[in-house]
DNA sequence: TGTACACCTTCCAGTAACTGGAATGTCAAG
DNA sequence: CTTGACATTCCAGTTACTGGAAGGTGTACA
């Protein structure tokens, strides 16, 4: 299977897959006599781990522990519910500060809605409530 | 003011002002005998700014944009609420994408749970739930 | 006078995870 | 024989900083 057959089968682009290749996160593929890169089922598998975990924001650093267990016959299992779990608790960290900047950004714009939309600098103008909203 | 005074009174680190003139974000400022950097009150203004919608998540080419239009002396108020509100419902779909992302991490892990946390690679595996999470 | 210390300066490099593009090579079909 | 769709490598850019080295400045204290 050459690259752009293994791309579609694993929905990662073909420049992202040599990139993986490039920073170890895949073997060196075998290559033909006209030195494209040959793939299998193999590789197919673990592509779709990583992209599988790409998916779930695991960063590359953490599939390569992954990835680096299973390699040496250590069922990564165990490690790998670990990163769930512990990427969930970071998440919804994430949503909750997002949540926050929500609500600001919501504030800010209702109040900035009710102040001329010409006050270049003065003290009702969205912008000066922006400068404010640094003041904490 | 120098910078560290500077930095003090915005919250910015000094090396992230001189980034930021760098660019062209802040104009270069005064210097002293000893080539140090001068700041003024202006430039404090200027920058809680820049600090403020950087904490609403604006992005410094958009950041850019708003104190290009303030230093044409053409109130930048309608471009900033405009701003503010595509921001608030970028981050609603951000907030979205995330909280499907923890319920699947959840799921995951929870299916994970129940199985042998010693298969390297079978089909009770916790990786190999991530591996089918790429097939969407 | 010497020196310790906290500042300041510039410049170079690295981060995460790709993505774009140039220059070049390979191969099958019309 | 040429066109088109593939493939290769390598270099550079993205975002918003951050770290560190090498060296200059300014002040307090022995």
């Amino acid at each position: 299977m050459r690259i752009q057959d293994f791309s579609h089968r694993t929905g990662v682009p073909a420049k992202t897959i040599r990139y993986y290749e490039e920073i170890g996160l895949l073997p060196n593929p075998a290559r033909g006599e006209n030195n494209y890169r040959q793939y299998n089922e193999r590789d197919v598998e673990r592509l779709h781990l990583v992209a599988g975990a790409r998916r779930l924001d695991l960063s590359l650093e953490e599939i390569r522990e992954i990835l680096d267990l299973r390699d040496r016959r250590e069922a990564p299992c165990r490690v790998l519910l670990e990163r769930l779990e512990h990427k969930a608790v970071e998440i919804a960290e994430r949503i909750r500060n997002l949540q926050q900047m929500e609500r600001n950004l919501r504030d800010l714009h209702a109040l900035g809605m009710t102040f001329p939309t010409d006050d270049v600098d003065g003290k009702y103008c969205v912008c000066h409530l922006v400068s404010e909203h640094a003041k904490e």
